[in-house]
Parts: C-alpha cells; sequence; structure tokens
DNA sequence: TATTTTTGTGACTGATTAGTCAATTTTGCA
DNA sequence: TGCAAAATTGACTAATCAGTCACAAAAATA
C-alpha cells in the first residue's frame, strides 16, 4: 500500500467513526503516519479527500461484483447473483457500506450526485432493464425497480447487523429475502 | 413557537442544508434571531440539541401516523394505510425525513440506539407481530419484516424524489409499491 | 559521485468553533 | 408601581481546524 492507500484506508475508518466532523486531517495524517502537509500533497482539500474515497468505494464494490460475475443471461439467477454478491459485499466490508450511507445521506451527496447517474451503465441496471423487455419482470420503471433492489438489500442487511446470526443462519435470510424480493417484482 | 421551537426548526433545516459538521450554533442563533448565549440556554451542548431535534422528529412522525390511524384491525388494509401514512409524511416533510436519514447514518446515532429498541411498542411493530400470529403474513422474524418494510419505503420515496411525478402518479405508484410489498410478505 | 526532481515534513497562521458569563432586559407578581 | 426572578444578550476565550510553505530527505537520473 502506497501513501495515497494509507491515507484513504485510515480517513475511512475514523471518517465512519467519528464523522466529517469528528475528524480532523491532522489526525487522520497521523493515525496513517505522514505529516499533515503529505495528506495535502495527495488531497488539495478535505472534500477531496471525501469525494475521492466515496469513488474509490464504489470502484470496490463494482469490482468485487463484476469479478465474480460469469453469466451476462436475462433469468432469475442473474438476479439472484447479483443480490447476493452486493449483499456478500455489504456483509464483508461493513465500514465501506457504512461510509456509502453516510455520504449518500450528507450534504456531500449532491456534488456527485449528478455524476452519478450514470448509473445506466451498472450491471444491475443494464439487468433489470432487459429484465422488463423480456417480460421476465413487472412493467415499471427501471430505476424504479433499482431504487428496490438496493432498498431491500439495505433493509436485509440492516436486520443482519442488528442481530447475531451464524454464517449458515445468514445465507439462509439471504435467500429468503431474494425470494420475497423476486415475487415481488416477477411478472 | 416559542424560541425552543424556533431553535429546533432553524437547525433542522440548517443541518440537512450544510451537515452537521457545516452548521455553527452561532449560525443557528442567528438565523433564529437569538443570541449564542440563548441557544445554550435550551440546550446545553450542540450535540444535545442534535439529539433532541432528533426525538422530535420522530415524535412528529409518530403524533401524524397516530392521528390518522381509526382502525386497529389486523389486516391488509391496516397494513395498507400504515404504509401510506408512514410515505404521506415523508413527502410532505422531505426535510424531517432526510434529518432522519442524515442522523441515522451519522455517528451519533449509536448515542440513541440503545433507547430507540423500545420499537417494540409501535404501532407498526405491534401490527407485524399480530399479522404473523394470525399467519396474515410469512412466519418470519418481526424485526426483519420490520426493516424490509421501511427499506420499501425508503426506496419508494427515494425514487419519488428522483422523478417529476404528478401528485396523481405518486399515489399510484405508491398503491403499486404496497401491493408489491404485500405480495412479499403474504403467507 | 554529483545534480536534479520528487516526495515528505511539521511548525505555523488566520479563521472558525463551542461554550461562558457578567451585564442587561423582560416577565411575573405582590 | 416596585421588586425579584427568569430570560436574553453578545463580547469574549481557549481550543481546534484546514491548509501553507520553507526546508529537508529520498529517489531518480546523468
Amino acid at each position: 500500500m502506497n501513501k495515497r492507500e494509507i491515507l484513504l484506508v485510515t480517513a475511512l475508518k475514523l471518517f465512519v467513526e467519528n464523522g466529517f466532523h469528528g475528524t480532523a486531517t491532522s489526525k487522520i495524517a497521523m493515525e496513517a503516519k505522514v505529516a499533515t502537509g503529505t495528506l495535502f500533497n495527495y488531497f488539495s482539500t478535505k472534500e477531496e479527500l471525501i469525494v475521492v474515497l466515496y469513488h474509490s468505494v464504489i470502484k470496490d464494490m463494482d469490482d468485487f461484483i463484476l469479478e465474480r460475475m460469469e453469466s451476462h443471461s436475462v433469468s432469475k439467477d442473474a438476479f439472484r447473483f447479483l443480490f447476493k454478491a452486493t449483499l456478500l459485499w455489504s456483509i464483508e466490508n461493513p465500514i465501506h457500506f457504512q461510509y456509502l450511507q453516510q455520504f449518500n445521506h450528507s450534504p456531500y451527496a449532491k456534488i456527485v450526485s449528478a455524476s452519478m447517474l450514470n448509473r445506466e451503465d451498472q450491471p444491475l441496471f443494464i439487468l433489470i432493464k432487459n429484465g422488463i423487455d423480456i417480460v421476465l419482470i413487472k412493467q415499471l420503471p427501471v430505476a424504479f425497480i433499482y431504487s428496490l433492489f438496493t432498498a431491500q438489500i439495505r433493509g436485509l442487511y440492516e436486520y443482519i447487523l442488528s442481530t447475531n446470526l451464524t454464517e449458515e443462519k445468514q445465507i439462509e435470510l439471504s435467500e429468503e429475502a431474494f425470494e420475497m424480493f423476486w415475487k415481488m417484482i416477477e411478472d
């Protein structure tokens, strides 16, 4: 890990722990064992660090899912795969996931909201679009199904976090949650 | 409105607009047209203001829903009612709703997380519990259904916010979203 | 090795912050 | 009206913060 990556990882941890407010740039630098000046060599402002970190976490998640995706067919199984892969990443990277939530519900979100409307080329978005076209799922706006999909995962994630389920039980519940979701959107 | 209420309303607006970090107590006091010292007569710290505001918004929402609730029967209609009432409040009070999200995804959330486990006496929680008991809905943990319920509303809300639907279309979509949700949880 | 370029340093600054408090105004009441 | 209690004020402080910059170390190049 180079200094830039160390700074990002450290910032991630501290932002989630203490919020954007509670995390001074000097604390990030200290924890990352670099001088305060060094942080500003890599990120010109604190805000830039926050936004770059957001995009970096998004990329982490996308890579995780794309790496594991074999088929590009339009089927219930394809939906199941994306559902479980997204959830798995969230459970394996709770800090990352929490950072996305924290960022999305902060005023920084509006900085990227325009550029993030490029969801249209995400695998999930394409899958939903095709699923509607071949009448596999309900004839509703793509973005609406997309919203319900991500909401379902967030709901499931929050429930899992609040309980102490074994990994086995978690998988069982994820399967149940997906089947429920499928009942909801199938045509 | 007394000064305390004015301060809460002003803080709500500024916190959602500029975040907890970006909102100085002096700015809140100025916008509320009181001296900085006055704010600290009502709330001993900024954190107390943030937490009190959270509880106040929760109470607003609960009151809104309870006021409109006639029947306490355990039926699909009862679920539909709670679904639509919760959504309606969110749409009519977007700033309040956004504040709840912002708070829940901030480090302040852990301050109240313990005391908020008193969800068990919420109408929705009781309704779900009874719905499971009489086998109206799936035999799953109450908290799990609860999570999915609130997640579905958040998903729907986010979609509605991101589009420019007429009020009529919004109602139509809400009805659709509820029917979809019901398919998901009915036994 | 000598020289240039890149990377890293941390004391420093000007601005801003949450919270205080002695003085002042307003209110409630006899 | 007069007086005491309560509410309000805003200048003030000690602390903290994001970001700078002159310098130094390290790395790359010749």
